[in-house]
DNA sequence: CGGTCATTTGAAATCGTTCAAAAGGAGTGG
DNA sequence: CCACTCCTTTTGAACGATTTCAAATGACCG
C-alpha cells in the first residue's frame, strides 16, 4: 500500500521495520477513489487532512477568473500533497485527479506526532516537501527560459526521473496518463503547439510517445536538450547519518 | 533588529514577549553585510545555517549552463530562506543580493530547538513557508498564463503587499531597488519588453515608477488588470487560536 | 454507428525577442 | 568641475516563436 512512498522515502534515509509499519498504517486510513477529472481538493477549501497519492496521477493547478489554468505541479504515486498545509485556512490551488486516483487522507494528528513517534518519517517529510519546493522552482526555470522543446523535454527528463525513484519506470519506458491539453497547461503551452513540439521530439529520436506510454530511448539526450541537471531532485541520500540501525 | 520578522509572523499569530525575545536573539546571530550583486549562497554550497533578511532585498535565483538566469522569488525584510534548507547536502539554486543586503545567520540548532523552546515560533515559520510555496506557485502562474502587462502589475502588487506587511510603505509608495533587467529575470521578459510594458503600466496610470520608488495610485486598479488576488499570501491570521495571552 | 474527446494540420495574426544604437545618470579620477 | 566610463533606460525596426482560428482526422465508448 505505502510501497511507492517507502521506495520514495528511502532515497533520502533507511527506514525502520517500525517506521514502515507506521507509513503502511497511514496508507490504510481513509483511502479514497477518484475517477479522472474530479478533484482531491479545491481552492478556497479549508483543508483538513494531508492527501497521500497511492496510485495514479494528480495536478496541483490554479485558475483566473477568466478560466486560463496553471498546472503547478504533476503529483505521482508516493508523493504528500503539503504535509503541512493545514496550518492554513483555505486551499490557495486545487489537486485534481489527471487518472483514475488512489489517495489516503492521512489525518493531521498522525503528522502532528510524527517528531515524537517516528523521527525519521518526520525528517523525510521535510526533505519531500524540499524537494518540491525545489521542483517547483525549477517550474520557474523552465517556464520563464526555457523554449518549448527544452520545455517539453525537460518536464519528461524529471517525470521519467521520478517515476523510475518510485520504481514505476520500465526500462525506458513509463507511463505518462496526460493529454496533450494538460501538457500545455504545465508547460505554459497552447496545445497546438505542445502537438508540434512532441512532433519534433519524435523527429529527433529523442522521444516515442503513444498510447499513454513515453520511451526514451536515450536518456542523456534528452536531458541535454533539455538542460536537464538532476541535482535539483535531490535523490543522493544526503541524509545517510541518520538511518535507521535495525533491520 | 528582527522588527520586520516579528511583524511578518504576526500576521499569522500573535506572539508572547518571550517569542519576540527569542526571536530578536536570532536576528542578533552573526549578521552580515553585503553588497549589490553578491551572493548569500551559492547553487552547490551546503547549506551551513539558516540566512533571515534583516534589510534590503535578495533574490533566489538559478542559472543555465548557457548563462540565461532566472529569478525564482524576491526576498524582502523578514524573510526566512528556507526554514529547514539544512537538511539537503547541496543547495539547488543562489541566492544573492539585490541591493546592500543584511543578513542574520540563524544556526541550524536554533530551529531545530524551536519546537521545543517556541512552538509558536516553529508553527509561524510553517506558515511562512508555506507562503512562500503558495508565492513560488503564483509566479508559476504568471509565467505560464500571464501576459506581460498582466506578469509585471501582478509582481508589483505582490511585492507591494508583502512590503506592507512588513511595514516597509509610505501611502500607495515602496521602494523597488530592482533593474528592469532584474524584472526581465523574475518575469521571463526581456529587458526591452520590461521597458515598453512599465510605459504601458505608466501610460494607463496604473503605477509610476521612478528613481527606484513604485508608486501605486489606484492598487484595486493595479490589481484587477493583473488579476491579483491576495487571499495566496495568507495574511488573512488564520492561526488566531494559538495566539499568546500574556502582553 | 453516432458522439465526444484527443490529436493533427494549415494559415494568419501577434506578442515578445533580438539587434543596434542613442540617451540618461551616477561615480571616479584627474 | 570636466572627462570618462559603466550601467541602466529608452527607442526603432526586423524577425521569430508561439498563439489563435478553423477544420480535418483519429480513437474510444456506449
Amino acid at each position: 500500500m505505502a510501497a511507492y512512498l517507502i521506495r520514495r522515502l528511502e532515497h533520502f534515509t533507511k527506514l525502520s521495520r517500525d517506521d514502515r509499519g507506521a507509513l503502511e498504517g497511514m496508507a490504510a486510513s481513509s483511502v479514497r477513489h477518484l475517477a479522472r477529472g474530479e478533484d482531491v481538493v479545491r481552492e478556497g477549501d479549508e483543508p483538513r487532512h494531508v492527501n497521500l497519492i497511492l496510485d495514479g496521477w494528480a495536478s496541483r493547478y490554479k485558475t483566473l477568473e477568466d478560466g486560463r489554468r496553471q498546472i503547478a505541479a504533476f503529483l505521482l504515486p508516493g508523493d504528500i500533497c503539503d504535509a503541512r498545509n493545514f496550518i492554513l485556512n483555505h486551499m490557495d490551488h486545487s489537486i485534481g485527479a489527471l487518472s483514475a486516483l488512489t489517495v489516503a487522507q492521512i489525518p493531521r494528528s498522525a503528522i502532528l506526532d510524527l517528531p515524537v513517534t517516528h523521527p525519521r518519517i518526520d525528517r523525510a517529510l521535510w526533505w519531500s516537501a524540499l524537494v518540491g519546493e525545489s521542483i517547483q522552482r525549477e517550474w520557474s526555470m523552465s517556464l520563464g527560459q526555457r523554449d518549448a522543446v527544452e520545455r517539453v523535454a525537460h518536464l519528461f527528463c524529471e517525470t521519467f526521473v521520478r517515476l523510475r525513484a518510485v520504481g514505476l519506470t520500465r526500462g525506458n519506458t513509463c507511463e505518462l496518463p496526460v493529454t496533450q491539453s494538460e501538457l500545455g497547461e504545465a508547460t505554459g503551452l497552447s496545445t497546438v503547439h505542445v502537438n508540434r513540439t512532441l512532433q519534433d521530439l519524435r523527429a529527433r529520436s529523442l522521444i516515442t510517445l503513444k498510447d499513454r506510454t513515453l520511451a526514451i530511448p536515450d536518456l542523456g539526450a534528452l536531458q541535454s536538450t533539455a538542460l536537464f541537471d538532476v541535482g535539483y531532485l535531490h535523490l543522493d541520500r544526503p541524509g545517510r547519518e541518520f538511518d535507521a540501525n535495525d533491520d
